[in-house]
DNA sequence: GTCAATGCAAACTCTTTGCAATCTG
DNA sequence: CAGATTGCAAAGAGTTTGCATTGAC
């Protein structure tokens, strides 16, 4: 599922934008790893950008990949899908419930609404396939990483616990 | 953050019927396992849940945590937050949009929805931090997998390709 | 020209697999 | 008691890091 010529030239100026306002360098990979998140809907992981950046830069690695990957990230140019660590979670609540996420530490929560239990889903998404289960997402920052006071902390901090 | 001690007994309740019913045997480690995910709000990963359940069986292996964690989200006892499959998924778009998630294969897709956009989140999530979006997730089973014929092939199947 | 960014290779971490020993039903 | 399940150890992915070289500003 590829983007629209004009929708992908606007995310790339926006791109480009972001990272002059950060005073971070714009190389080749660096743009062409962008256009390749930002061409598809289907939200890749680092391997197939990679696979797809080097039909155009061959000699490009993996690593820089990953680099960048995070990098966007932290410049807020980029998303992820779920919480923002490679780990699989595990959720043992099966009935009908939805979860606030922390962006940078991942703690989930639980929370109940009645409401958020009764959407009704567009007919379009249908046609992607048979729907199971309908669950909000609610994204921010957890009051234990708001009171952390250094600005500088890397999103992905390893020592990090929940 | 745990669960209420009668919400607990409840869950491990349906878990042995769970197994059961799949002609599965209950072993010491499973049920372990198993309660350590239920009885917290948190969604632990595996090595979290490793770690957990080692306190009450010392011997107990890490693989046999995953094993039994990915055998539990094939009889459908648990699910996993966000995409079933482990890797991080990278999104460019910053504008507010929806997904549709596989649980088979991960295929996610965007959809776009105005009512979703205005969702009102209940205070009681405020609480938890501060909220920067809401996204709406269905999840379910997309139109490739639900072709596949076999009816015994596993969730995590490596060689699966969107 | 300077300093950040890249590519390479090696290290690390997380997850899976093969097999003999053990335990459930 | 039979066959499923476990623990161990080793292999396989996926991800990160140090360092010399390259390239953007």
């Amino acid at each position: 599922m590829e983007l629209r010529p004009d929708a992908l030239q606007e995310r790339v100026k926006n791109f480009r934008d972001g990272l002059r306002h950060a005073g971070v360098k714009l190389t080749h990979q660096r743009l062409e790893i962008f256009r390749e998140v930002a061409k598809s809907g289907d939200h890749p992981d680092a391997e197939t950008v990679f696979k797809g950046v080097r039909e155009r830069l061959p000699m490009i690695s993996l690593d820089t990949v990953y680099r960048t990957l995070w990098l966007l990230l932290d410049l807020g140019l980029l998303t992820t899908l779920g919480p923002p660590k490679g780990r699989v979670r595990f959720d043992a609540n099966m009935s009908s419930h939805h979860h606030f996420v922390c962006m940078k530490c991942g703690m989930t929560r639980d929370f109940c609404s009645k409401k958020f239990d009764q959407l009704k889903i567009p007919d379009t998404v249908k046609t992607l396939g048979s729907v199971q289960i309908t669950q909000v997402q609610v994204r921010g920052i957890c009051l234990r990483c708001s009171k952390k006071t250094n600005p500088k902390q890397r999103a992905r901090g390893k020592k990090e616990k929940e």
